[in-house]
DNA sequence: ATCAGTTTTTGAATCGATCCAAAATTTATT
DNA sequence: AATAAATTTTGGATCGATTCAAAAACTGAT
């Protein structure tokens, strides 16, 4: 029936017979329209099943998409982003100021030598786990706001994160304070390669942590483990990649009879406890276990494990707010809190 | 240094002494310009701090965004949709898509009257969970392909689904197979209200499972049942929202000392689990529990959690394959899978 | 040095709207 | 009916690139 193609603007207003600007104006500021005119500019467009302003022209005229994007770490693809849970909450609070701005919420990967962020279609900017600050420059070429999340970037530019060394010490003391001396680290490994295990004894190489905000996790278990005379380098610590299930028992095999076990997510917290269970330990009687990041998994896990709550959704809130809101560059650091919950006990008396 | 204002590509010809022609092919075609020359383009463009041609103009030129839009249905925002872990599965199948393609993923949020969809920048759509066809409308008009999931919307328009039927079937059959005779339903509520029992005896509108999907399941229940002479009329059925956690005790107060729960969602079925082991029932020893749905959390329930796998990351793929790659229309229907865990068992001697 | 053949570069048209000053029309006032 | 004031409508400039036919510059062969 109508015109074959993808009817334009300027056709609508030819077939109600006004002018170009008249037909705009109808869907950009209907009252500027004369009830009757407009009437007659939007009969014409139903009849030739026009689409409305099509959004990459007035995209160009206007400058405003009306989405955020989130730029998924280099090692995550989209896929990722979406079913890693911490990095999911974040979005979910990212997603939150969304809603309330009624944009939408653009998951942009962010492949080596891509180019996505200099040509994704979005208003701003929130960079999630970055590993270098130079990820940012495609952004602030391009003159658009960006918050970078979970790493210092120093003061000229938008950041949120987490105490995270005050979040170690948080578990590390809790633990402390429940009597237990005996402890095993289960930490971060960046790549995907197999687990490894430090005996105690050695000096511990920040690096045994993964990313610079494990590191900060690491530090402060120390800073705990100072107030009661322990050293970091006596503690045996096994280092996985997040993804690496065997990792659990390897930190068993090695624990040294070890009444605690601190562990740099809640994925791997239950995986511990799993473990345990396995090999007939009860938690939380014959071992204690705090997790960090308060995902949902955390909370139905048996026994529902304690963590340091690194506040993600929290984070992603305020990123976007100060993408939505730009003004001169903050700089929020978040406290941690301790979530009590059923895998930590006092020590065992034996 | 370099002018105020974001450059544009204009004046990176005119300072390197090229006209907009050659400047816009460095961009777009580096091998057509001369080496010499692109080298000088390129030059004018760092010294001007030049980020890169303009996406939205390059867009309307072009008319490919590089994107795919996920609409998150009505009642969800996009908050909703990143945490609900059974759309995520399916985002997570939609995203694997949109890597593989490049793309990058935009949740769109729809609520009423917003004609989000029809001012989104994406090149195609998924419509998860629809509730009416009429949704999908501001897709069709603006000629941009699509694909709905989960909704039969005729054979004109792309659509995958699941055969909850048959799945509601394989749950039930699954307890009928393992002895069970009496059974309750945990069924779903579409709005938010509190939740409503249905004792048995009475005759079952289909309208008391939520969702066109959710009503087939309650017919597939229906088709076990009826194998062995049971009318789903003679159990009982609480119909709660997803998110009412006070539902499980409901049923279980009305439950008429039913040894298999038929939960329509896998959270429900760990909500019936939890509830039971408060009631000091064990499962699944005094009371089996299916649920639908393979999500995460039922793998790690306590115990793991028995469940028809509705094979959502799956549809996702499909539906996203549709989108990058149209044909003519096609329906994909999918066929349930019965997981099984240690929900389970064979009905209790007593 | 000339001519045909190639490779590069140019300039104008185009994508599809929005916006604004000026023109046209309508309404109000005397 | 004439004029001032208010409301609508118009037409053209603009957003920032890409594209393509035509012009220019370069090659190599004679």
């Amino acid at each position: 029936m109508a015109g074959r193609n993808k009817p334009r603007l300027a056709e609508v207003a030819a077939a109600a017979g006004v002018s170009l600007g008249t037909a705009s104006n109808v869907f950009a500021h209907p009252l500027k329209v004369r009830t009757e005119v407009r009437a007659r500019v939007e009969a014409a467009a139903r009849v030739l099943g026009y689409a409305g302003p099509d959004p990459a022209a007035r995209l160009l005229r206007n400058g405003k998409v009306n989405a955020l994007g989130i730029v998924a770490p280099m090692r995550f693809g989209v896929t990722d982003a979406l079913l890693n849970s911490s990095f999911r909450l974040f979005m979910g609070g990212v997603a939150e100021v969304c809603d309330a701005n009624n944009a939408n919420l653009v998951i942009i990967p962010d492949p080596f030598g891509s180019d996505a962020i200099g040509s994704a279609l979005v208003d701003g900017f929130i960079f999630g786990q970055v590993e270098h600050i130079s990820v940012v420059e495609p952004a602030r070429l391009r003159r658009l706001p960006y918050a970078v999340v979970d790493f210092d970037p120093g003061p000229d530019v938008n950041s949120v994160r987490i105490d995270a060394r005050r979040g170690g010490y948080a578990a590390a003391r809790h633990l402390v304070d429940l009597g237990h001396r005996r402890f095993a680290i289960m930490s971060f490994l960046r790549e995907l390669s197999s687990a490894r295990y430090y005996p105690p004894g050695e000096i511990r190489d920040p690096a045994i942590a993964g990313m610079p905000i494990d590191q900060e996790k690491m530090k402060g278990y120390g800073d705990a483990l100072a107030e009661v005379r322990i050293s970091l380098d006596d503690i045996p610590v096994v280092q996985a990649h997040p993804s690496d299930n065997t990792a659990a028992s390897l930190l068993l095999d090695h624990s040294f009879g070890a009444t605690a076990i601190l562990s740099m997510s809640a994925m791997q917290g239950i995986a511990v406890m799993n473990e345990a269970r396995i090999r007939g330990l009860d938690v939380p009687r014959d071992l204690s276990v705090v997790g960090f990041n308060d995902i949902p998994e955390a909370a139905i896990s048996v026994p529902p494990l304690t963590v340091i709550d690194s506040a993600n959704a929290t984070k992603g809130r305020i990123a976007a707010e100060m993408v939505f809101h730009p003004s001169s560059p903050r700089t929020e650091i978040l406290a941690p809190v301790l979530k009590l919950r059923s895998s930590t006990a006092p020590v065992p008396c034996d």
